[in-house]
DNA sequence: TCAAAAGTGTTAACCATACACCCATGC
DNA sequence: GCATGGGTGTATGGTTAACACTTTTGA
């Protein structure tokens, strides 16, 4: 590693925000204001400023371009295709982010924004090469949510059981059976039973739990491994 | 995303290269000969030019510093602290390699290089964040080997099942049962047996095979995954 | 009392693990 | 003929998968 004198190629920080519909994953896009691909659906991001981690631009561009924050997110992949911008080298940091239905409800005050959710199954095009970037995005999250307890950060802190194995169903696209899910995730130990009931629902109420995320992590550095 | 007058910052890509010791993993490493981290060892990598893509960066700083190519090269995480080279911003996107025995050789050809192999229980201390880099390598490379064949990369072509075995035991750092690793290994049908034996032992000669890959990325897009 | 989803156990099939001896070769 | 690693099968325990009915509530 020499001294360098060529030229530097800009560096942008992508994100994948998923979030669960009611019967589908769903995705944040944005409607880019300016060219290239003007008008066209992207992925939030932005360059990254010459002084902040990549993970910080990422959560900076996250809050600033749809309000979200205080989310799970994590490294997807970097895409560096000399071609893959238009105007300049570009490379882009892909992160990929899971957001809570509470977050969900920046959707609705930030609405002046150009921000909006797409049912995975019914995504606009996408500018640059970000189709893709959203494919791996994908593929990461159905790989990782069966044998890491990260599908929780894509539920209330507080949720019912039906709810946890539907999230399931939504990610895996199939169908999982009752009994034996119950069985095998209360079998973890690592959902604490609460004493209240979802009676928002007009039939039997729903007992809820919430996931002992500390409990977790001890037993992960003794070798346990979380899986579905 | 709009127009971008900030400083862009230098990016490089670093590799963290395996290779398959005697009785223990290897990292390739080489000796730096410019300011910062003058003589201090450090991973193989350099500047990315700014028309070649990521990956292609990578080979080709694989083959000037090493003598190392057509190899399993994957991308492992992209490293953007501001701080984490002092003259000034770098991102490196960091990726993982694993060379075969016969790749090895390549060593003696270019000794009079800076390059050379070091058991992973005796690194030399490394230079920037290279010792965090070189870590998640081993911890990908541990995690992967488990659920795809990635392991055959480390072998040579042809080998006998002693050796595919040893290659786990190195790599997971533990024993693995010779009746049951055979019995499971043989059974996914992705090893092809040959007519050969290894006869450069002065004991029973061990047969040989090969691993399947057309067949087993035909199963792997059926929804097949390999395990260990 | 009805509709709708919550909640609960048992059995059979399969898979993973543990384990010990004979074989083929070169010296 | 001996030392060395190559090669082979079975039995057991644990895990996963399949499957149907009762309970609770609000309307």
């Amino acid at each position: 590693m020499y001294t360098y004198n060529y030229p530097h190629p800009a560096v942008t920080v992508d994100c994948v925000i998923f979030g669960l519909g009611e019967q589908e994953l769903e995705v944040l896009l944005i409607q880019r204001k300016a060219e290239p691909f003007r008008d066209s659906w992207a992925l939030p991001g932005g360059f990254v400023h010459i002084d902040e981690s990549l993970e910080d631009a990422a959560r900076r561009e996250l809050k600033e371009e749809t309000g979200v924050e205080n989310v799970f997110l994590e490294q997807l992949f970097t895409y560096g295709e000399p071609a893959r911008d238009p105007r300049e080298r570009v490379i882009s940091v892909a992160y990929y982010v899971l957001v809570k239905p509470s977050d969900f409800k920046l959707r609705a005050e930030s609405d002046a924004s150009d921000a909006r959710w797409f049912p995975l199954k019914s995504l606009p095009p996408l500018a640059f090469d970000h189709a893709s970037i959203l494919a791996s995005g994908l593929q990461r999250l159905k790989g990782k949510v069966r044998y890491e307890p990260i599908g929780f950060e894509l539920l209330p802190a507080r949720f019912k059981l039906p709810q946890l194995q539907k999230m399931y169903e939504i990610i895996l696209e199939q169908p999982v059976d009752k009994r034996n899910f119950r069985k095998k995730i209360l079998g973890t130990n690592l959902l604490v039973q609460l004493d209240e009931f979802d009676t928002s629902e007009q039939r039997r109420p729903a007992r809820l739990y919430r996931f002992d995320r500390k409990k977790y992590l001890q037993l992960k550095q003794k070798g346990f491994n979380f899986e579905i």
